[in-house]
DNA sequence: TTATTATTCAATAGATCTATTGAATAATAG
DNA sequence: CTATTATTCAATAGATCTATTGAATAATAA
């Protein structure tokens, strides 16, 4: 076996794990499962994808390593392999945004005044919840919020926003935060409540980060 | 404002870097480019494939925001944008180390040349050196062969290998060894032999092992 | 047992990717 | 100017990827 051989062995490999990331319907199911563990049904739901595209899609993540199941019942459970796969999503997502101005112009048309509402950084945010000087609030569906959330977060999904902000503590500051940095939701609930008068933020990363971080996590 | 097209957009555009990711010789052209910049030509010839092919690979490299280039005359040099490539690199290797059975499967078999190049057995061996069908190889430095080794042993060490490998018997099947069983040197010394075309195995344990277990020793 | 539900399998058309070929371009030397 | 060298472009056949369809499987309930 020349090592010429072996070498491009291995390169094939890595480019295995890459190929998995290779699309878009990919990514966002590794988005989701980052979250924590979910069915086939649920992913195709959330994903929009039929049952059977779904299915295929998370096979082909399993084999290359990314994720792992288990079957409960009749339901089959996806989750991320590990934390090192957070990490690899993290990485791709830098990059492509420092290098893509596609990427930089999709999120200023898309989520507009991306200066003005100022994500609050995780850390920052750890020490002022710490103190009780702001609520923390998780606009994620219940399930999500269930699996995992940050301490001491409040959650109210974006869809009950509007008739449950009054259970929010108008003279504290609101720090909303989603899946992870490009979900919008914690933009819409950010928007929602400084409409409403609140002093609202949303937290520079999402859920994930959060835990990739080894920041506490509750749930 | 649809945020599922956002979403689905915004993964598109991971998704192409990923994609860059996704073929193992842009991989081994984003190691060579690790080292620093290269020309197409250079890289052509350390990768092995055609200047066309190269150049085309390198150019969707580029539009992946990976790598850049710059002319110097009449020679185009690529170079990788910046560290967080070689970050994301060392992230996807890790990921597919850890993950995937194949990559330990290809990594042990390249160093132990698992079928073909199973280690023999010490008193194996002995049997077949007194039989001269084998020619024995001590890859250690010059001292340690003087101190003590098989009989019969030829000393190469593993740095003199390259430029004295003509010194072996083509014809002979080859059995290195060196200190112990964790040593390299005999893994790398067979590893060169065979891709000389030589047909080479290690010892299963080193000097010490052969001298401890009372063996014959010479010198 | 049969029915139901969640998931997977298998086949397939259309899209995309890859390596190859030979021609085109761009900088430089003579 | 022409010739040379390094690189890129364009066309293409064959391989691989994707989403869809409908059937198969596996666990559970009736």
């Amino acid at each position: 076996m020349s090592s010429i051989n072996f070498k491009h062995d291995l390169f094939a490999q890595f480019a295995r794990v890459a190929k998995a990331l290779a699309n878009a319907n990919r990514l966002q199911l590794l988005e989701f499962l980052a979250q924590g563990e979910r069915s086939v049904d649920a992913l195709a739901k959330v994903s929009g994808l039929s049952v059977a595209n779904t299915s295929q899609h998370l096979q082909q993540l399993r084999q290359s390593g990314l994720v792992a199941s288990r079957r409960q019942g009749v339901t089959i459970f996806y989750r991320l392999c590990d934390d090192d796969v957070v990490a690899l999503l993290g990485m791709l997502r830098r990059v492509a945004e420092q290098r893509l101005a596609e990427v930089d112009r999709l999120v200023t048309s898309y989520l507009t005044v991306k200066d003005s509402l100022e994500p609050i950084a995780a850390r920052e945010l750890l020490t002022r919840a710490r103190e009780g000087l702001v609520t923390v609030l998780d606009v994620r569906p219940a399930e999500e919020y269930s699996a995992g959330h940050l301490p001491g977060a409040v959650n109210i999904p974006l869809d009950e926003l509007e008739r449950r902000f009054e259970d929010l503590d108008r003279g504290q500051e609101v720090v909303a935060y989603c899946r992870g940095p490009h979900c919008v939701l914690a933009f819409e609930a950010v928007a929602q409540l400084r409409e409403r008068g609140l002093r609202a933020r949303r937290l520079e990363s999402g859920f994930p980060e959060w835990k990739q971080a080894g920041l506490p996590v509750e749930g």
